[in-house]
DNA sequence: TTGCTCCTCACGTCACGTGAGGTGGC
DNA sequence: TTGCTCCTCACGTCACGTGAGGTGGC
């Protein structure tokens, strides 16, 4: 009988549902047609319970009962799974978090989903430079840094973005993210709207004011260009 | 028509699913049937595709697309919603990796699942303590990390952790656990369970060595007491 | 006779995927 | 006539919760 319930502290339809996926064997019935269980019962259902509470499915506990393979295996490859999910749920919350933060002030919806997009294309982009590109990360990341320890120092300085010294700068960053965008130039829209509207918190040393000095530099740069041109 | 499938990069089934959803107005129809989209059907898919891609349930962006509520309100409940699960799955990530770093070693189940329950009946013991108590946590990790630092030089001194002085170490550490279990002896077995079974990484200073040169003092201390009481 | 527990279906959850079976346009 | 797209059901997913309707034991 469900007494066991009681002294599991799951359900009675749980237990039940578990014998249905056939994590039980079949048990002893009274005339009545009631369950009887016993101690090794109770002692089943309690391992069931502490898998469940790591979030091991019903299925993969069942081939652990019935010793089709290892605790050690199964938990391996849950951490796995668990792994990936985290590392995704922590990339969706920092993207959220950034949205978030901005938002209040500015409140149109196709400002905000457009950002959101831009942010997700980055992601993509970025998980296909990590497979594909020969170039490590660390040593882009060192060049940016390097870059924002030089601009800050003009920042701090009060150097107006359009001076020469700065400017010379700002070509270095605008020849970083070209190369980064590696020609796409969706890439470098997208960078230019998340550096603006939902800066990351803190990027190899850059913070969401350096970043507002440099776009600032970048449209100087960009107006003597196109005067250039002309 | 469902040119639309791949202009938008959803499939027709999605599409459908959408409309049965009432996220798409009721479209215009060809004579046999077949369904006509205009522009507004991409731009409002389009939406809908963003939102989905930050895990928007479906009813909220019904709400979202029927103006009767703001994209802020929205992302922020379901930001608060995320930060609520990222924290539950990397607590459970952190402990399934500390279960799984030790125990290539030891493969017994039973083993493996008491130490599980230890680490789950830890965290609720935690929980409650965070919302009861009023000593506030910051200084009792002080007092252990200032423990942590006293009985480290003892054990890179390679005293004994018998002697007199890490004795006196070991009562104050019985103090605080104590303290901490607040008289619940499960408490106290599950921490004994977990420090030498699956420590964690780094805990207010501490490291796996050091509790288990922790262990051993406390070890002691008990055997001490046993046969004083004789 | 009245509560209580037990039983067995069976629907609902969330966002679709995946056939199943049939019809219109080239 | 032959492919292709389109249509509308409808089942399956995962771990149960939640009644619905009926029966045995005190």
């Amino acid at each position: 009988v469900g007494d066991l319930a009681r002294s599991t502290g799951l359900t009675v339809r749980t237990i039940h549902h578990y014998e249905a996926m056939g994590l039980l064997g079949s048990q002893a019935r009274t005339d009545s047609g009631h369950r009887l269980y016993d101690g090794a019962s109770v002692q089943r259902l309690y391992r069931i319970r502490v898998l469940r509470s790591l979030g091991v499915s019903l299925a993969d506990i069942r081939l652990l009962l019935e010793k089709e393979s290892s605790i050690a295996s199964v938990l391996r490859q849950h951490l796995a799974r668990v792994e990936e999910q985290a590392e995704g749920l922590i990339s969706l919350r920092d993207r959220l978090r950034r949205i978030c933060r901005r938002e209040d002030s500015t409140l149109d919806a196709n400002d905000v989903l457009q950002t959101i997009e831009a942010m997700s294309l980055l992601e993509r982009h970025l998980d296909r430079r990590r497979v594909s590109t020969s170039t490590p990360l660390l040593s882009r990341e060192a060049a940016w840094r390097q870059l924002g320890d030089e601009l800050r120092v003009h920042m701090i300085a009060g150097d107006d973005p359009c001076s020469p010294r700065v400017r010379a700068l700002a070509t270095r960053a605008r020849s970083l993210i070209h190369d980064f965008a590696a020609g796409d130039s969706a890439v470098v829209a997208a960078l230019a709207r998340v550096r603006t509207a939902a800066p990351p918190g803190n990027l190899a040393g850059w913070d969401p004011v350096l970043m507002r000095y440099l776009d600032r530099a970048l449209h100087a740069l960009e107006e003597r260009t196109a005067n250039d041109a002309e």
